[in-house]
DNA sequence: GTCTATACGCGGATAGAC
DNA sequence: GTCTATCCGCGTATAGAC
């Protein structure tokens, strides 16, 4: 309450990396995309990047840090998306530039987007992680607006089940970023019945 | 080759099972969608039905076979859906029927579906479950018709992922079966820009 | 069919040398 | 920062009695 960042409001606040800890988050994602949260052991993310168990102790204290550390990789994005959204003046506009950020983000780091909102562990920490549920709360009203009928809440649903989904579907894996990108945005906003 | 059965197409055959070993799959259902497949010990399944591990391993072999009898739980009728859809007449037609089931199936059994879809172990599991993947291949031909451009894949990708996201939203948790089950339809189509 | 008991390996995590 | 070595618990799986 005393000094002037106490006004602002709380954000995700990633401790800056080191090469090492960063070698560390990235192999960790490719590995829980693969096996699973649960099925990832320290020793497989060590052999993968060439270390002993203990050397990824000395970066981590614990395997829930590293969960953190790998999901901030995206939840920052999130927030920044769910800012700008609401920056904007009216609802429907609020709402195509969210959509938009959130399929840009899906579609740049694929892997990381669908372990957040598919794996059970990660799914169950996140439930747990005040800050990643207060901007889910934001993202979803600005999906819904404020009067949440059935229907809007089943669109909300489905869509961001769609786009973390889709983004790691087989069927999308030989469509390059760009062409998923925008036939992504062109459903989303059908979906929602949005101009295109 | 040599008896009549070798005409017939391969089916799903799932074991009969007797009230024990039902028991186990139903247990080992709720299991595997709170803690993922891979962070549920047979004890965790062993300590809900009220029995040791080693009377789990009398029922079933390995866990793998656990695994196997829950996902086919699902995928005897994800087929039966398929072989109702390419008896219909028309391409649209087969798609509406295939839409609608799939969505009865989700809504009804809502932990099911999702992990067959979302949980890495499962999908990684299914992968190499022939049986399954061939009927995927034919779910995804109805989906997407032959020619399969980035706007069908991206769509087809999209729905799959949706119904069996939205299915265990936390938006919409309360809703009831039959509020869900119309309201996903109606946006499915939507999706597929088919007829409501 | 269910139990107790046990084998064996791997999980997360720590101590202490270099 | 990374190593070797080690702790302890829990994982799958099995043997054999009741």
């Amino acid at each position: 309450m005393s000094s002037a960042e106490a006004a602002s409001p709380i954000r995700f606040r990633p401790a800056s990396y080191s090469a090492t800890q960063s070698r560390t988050i990235e192999a960790a994602l490719v590995l829980f995309a693969e096996h699973g949260v649960s099925g990832t052991s320290l020793q497989m993310i060590a052999n993968t990047i060439g270390v002993t168990k203990a050397a990824i102790y000395h970066q981590f204290k614990t395997k829930d840090e590293i969960i953190l550390a790998a999901a901030e990789v995206v939840l920052t994005r999130m927030e920044a998306a769910v800012d700008t959204a609401e920056a904007e003046k009216s609802r429907s506009r609020a709402r195509e530039v969210l959509i938009a950020e959130l399929i840009d983000l899906a579609v740049e780091r694929r892997r990381v987007v669908s372990i957040l909102q598919r794996d059970p562990v990660m799914v169950r920490f996140l439930e747990k992680h005040e800050p990643f549920v207060r901007v889910m709360e934001r993202l979803y009203r600005l999906l819904m607006g404020d009067h949440a009928g059935a229907e809007a809440r089943v669109a909300a649903a489905m869509l961001t089940a769609a786009i973390a989904g889709a983004v790691i579907h087989p069927l999308v894996l030989n469509l390059d970023d760009e062409a998923l990108r925008s036939e992504l945005l062109h459903l989303a906003l059908r979906l929602f019945q949005l101009p295109d």
